[in-house]
DNA sequence: AGATCATATCCGCTAAAAAGAATATATGCT
DNA sequence: AGCATATATTCTTTTTAGCGGATATGATCT
């Protein structure tokens, strides 16, 4: 049942280990990002933004669906037991850090009225996802 | 009641991001040792492994008491209670690597007969601890 | 085909992490 | 006081992470 090996726990904590990240795994939440989004409300530039999001997935924390020019992130749970188990306490955990609760409200807000942002023209908006492992 | 605040979430995860803290906080696990228990186990040498136990002094999961010469880490909860969730999960995800169950094994048998290790010549055996937060 | 848009990757740089070797500190022993 | 032991800190070097800027890719639109 437990699925231990070949997969890096190393890594995987080393993928927490940055504030971008944490910002970018607490917008993702429990739905579907496109990176414009991230663009949009951490306010940095795009390469840097993408940097991050490959190494989430080499990380094997997040995985990504195309969608025409779209990008489409979602958190996935690991296959390994325990680091599912730890990215979910992770994501509860973030939800109450000031900084992330304001990312999640600028989110929203950038969702309310996505023709106010010039990243986000013809953006297709979030989706809501299940996050079984 | 959660003390969210003025804890370096970022600092935190990045002292799980490494091989070595992590078989340390896996020894530790609910005792505490002195830091030859470690030398001996994880056979590096004792500086790198002063120098990873003050990282994770740092990163406010190890605390310390002098005995005499010797020095005992134990891990403590920290404040934040996400925090010391994720900790916990950390350490329960841990007992199920293979490397840590070596690891605890040579421990064991460390322990049993200190008298074989030219190392741990008149070391105070682990004691157990309790790890409430 | 050419232009445009969303995103990814590469390059050069700086900064931070980790390691080994040497040395320092603090305690205890004789 | 002098020596031994346990552990910590410093120095130097090597490795790795992160960043900004430029460019590449891949899809859509005209």
């Amino acid at each position: 049942m437990a699925k231990k090996s070949q997969f890096d726990l190393e890594r995987f904590f080393q993928a927490f280990g940055d504030e971008t990240r944490l910002r970018i795994l607490n917008l993702m939440g429990d739905q579907e990002l496109c990176v414009c989004y991230f663009v949009e409300v951490i306010g940095c530039p795009q390469p840097k933004i993408s940097r991050h999001l490959a190494y989430l997935r080499r990380a094997g924390v997040v995985s990504v669906r195309r969608d025409g020019k779209w990008m489409h992130y979602r958190i996935t749970m690991p296959p390994h037991e325990g680091a599912a188990e730890i990215l979910q306490q992770t994501l509860t955990t973030l939800k109450n850090e000031k900084m992330m609760q304001a990312d999640r409200f600028r989110l929203a807000r950038a969702c309310c009225a996505p023709g106010n942002f010039v990243t986000l023209h013809g953006a297709p908006p979030p989706t809501p996802i299940s996050l079984t492992a």
